[in-house]
RNA sequence: GGGUAGGUAGCGAAGUGGUUAAACGCAUCAGACUGUAAAUCUGACGACUCAGGUCUUCGAAGGUUCGAAUCCUCCCCUACCCA
């Protein structure tokens, strides 16, 4: 254990929105740091196999940083439920899984994790091992101590119920089940974001109902995705993964407004508090140009995910290509078999774009070019011999080499 | 079981017999500009193309018609209401 009770709540109150009740964590640390036993944080994944991306990575910072008290972090993968699946969710398709399936699922959750987490201090666990076990009798007894009130305040549930939209009897069990998770790894707090309010409440109720301290409950913000509006998420695409590219890190990170780089250096690094101060004075001092905020953003991200080598290379290549917009340094090859090929099926096969019609329509834009130089000619023809650089778009580079 | 409203391109949403590959918005892509893959503006956005066209698409299958996303039949699916 390490760290007074004031220098673990000044970093543990860093950026989040609630904590409630403060005062049961005080309570909770003063006594961990007295008994010198850590602190049970739990956090719930997703038992579908997520690519973990930074909206992620906010909670798993904040899990780090109580790990770096001494805490130990306990990943719960809500395998249980992912293995009834969900026939109800009609947008969602939530595919049942196999037993196996939730095992590697919870492996891959672990080991992307682990690039932010303290492997050492941290436990993963399935919730079937407990839920699995429960019979009906212990099921009902369960119930019996909530209410349907209770369960339908919800705000998703609430609001549900307004506009006559159906409301699956199980759906309303998943609360229930999580909270029940609280009281079998006894937990000392949870972690989630605001999304997840409720359901880490009815972890607290669960504990008392069954004579256990109660959990606190950490929520944090969620963050929005590089489109600046929506909540980050794969499916809307406009996420940043923590196991992608250097390069893709760095420029989906220079692509976000600019209204989100404090929030980003806030809650996706772990710069410092003094740091953070700076960054905000900056941010408001006319004539700072925010692209080299988010520059230095972009370069915290990568050297959190990868190094500071990588991390320089990745801002390199970044102005090389789109401020100095010269050629990248390690351009992928393809070589050339075609005697002559015309360009519109070489980008094709290339794979640089799906269809003729698209690459057609890129020509015609002026997308593309050969060694720099723009080509309008949706008829050219590449011929044996040549060697050249394709540029297609933004940022797709190949060189290509024929044989 | 009965009734009602629906199922249209990645999403949302128009369109109720004929220049409709299908308005519009979002997303996406490209161009210009810039301070960056920000913001803004412009354009593109089913596929194939010998560039003249051709082919496939509006839940599925049949049918009516010179012609259907649009009309008819049957089937599947979703939501709500009544029982």
């Amino acid at each position: 254990m390490s760290g007074n009770l004031n220098e673990q709540m000044d970093v543990i109150r860093k950026g989040t929105v609630e904590i409630i009740p403060e005062e049961d964590l005080i309570r909770k640390i003063e006594k961990s740091i007295k008994n010198k036993t850590p602190l049970n944080i739990k956090l719930g994944c997703d038992p579908s196999k997520p690519d973990l991306h930074i909206g992620h990575s906010v909670v798993l910072n904040k899990l780090r940083e109580f790990q770096d008290f001494g805490h130990i972090a306990i990943l719960i993968v809500g395998d249980f439920t992912g293995m009834i699946g969900d026939p109800s969710g009609k947008k969602k398709t939530r595919p049942q899984l196999t037993f196996e399936q939730t095992r590697e699922n919870g492996i891959s959750y672990f080991e992307q994790a682990a690039h932010i987490l303290d492997k050492e201090k941290t436990r993963i666990v399935y919730n079937s091992e407990w839920l699995g076990k429960i019979d009906i009798h212990k099921l009902i007894n369960i119930l019996s101590k909530f209410t349907v009130q209770r369960i339908l305040e919800r705000d998703d549930f609430t609001k549900r119920l307004k506009e006559q939209q159906e409301i699956s009897l199980h759906e309303m069990l998943y609360p229930i089940m999580q909270g029940y998770d609280s009281f079998a790894i006894n937990s000392d707090v949870e972690l989630g974001g605001t999304d997840q309010k409720f359901n880490n409440l009815i972890g607290r109720d669960m504990q008392k109902r069954f004579g256990q301290e109660p959990q606190v409950v950490i929520l944090m913000p969620l963050l929005e995705g590089t489109d600046g509006s929506e909540k980050m998420s794969k499916s809307l695409n406009n996420y940043i993964g923590i196991t992608e590219e250097p390069k893709e890190i760095f420029g989906k990170t220079m692509s976000i407004p600019d209204k989100l780089i404090y929030k980003y250096f806030e809650l996706a690094t772990r710069i410092s508090r003094q740091e953070l101060n700076k960054i905000k004075i900056e941010l408001n001092t006319p004539g700072i140009n925010p692209r080299d905020l988010k520059r230095r953003l972009g370069f915290e991200l990568v050297k959190l995910y990868y190094n500071e080598d990588i991390a320089n290379t990745a801002v390199d290549e970044f102005d090389k290509i789109f401020i100095k917009k010269e050629n990248p340094d390690n351009i992928p090859e393809y070589v050339l078999r075609e005697y002559s090929i015309k360009l519109v099926n070489l980008i094709v096969l290339t794979k640089l774009s799906d269809s003729n019609a698209s690459a057609r329509r890129l020509i015609e834009q002026g997308g593309v070019a050969i060694d720099g130089e723009k080509i309008h000619d949706i008829n050219y023809v590449v011929k044996q011999g040549q060697e050249f650089i394709l540029k297609v778009g933004k940022r797709k580079f190949l060189k290509i080499k024929s044989i």
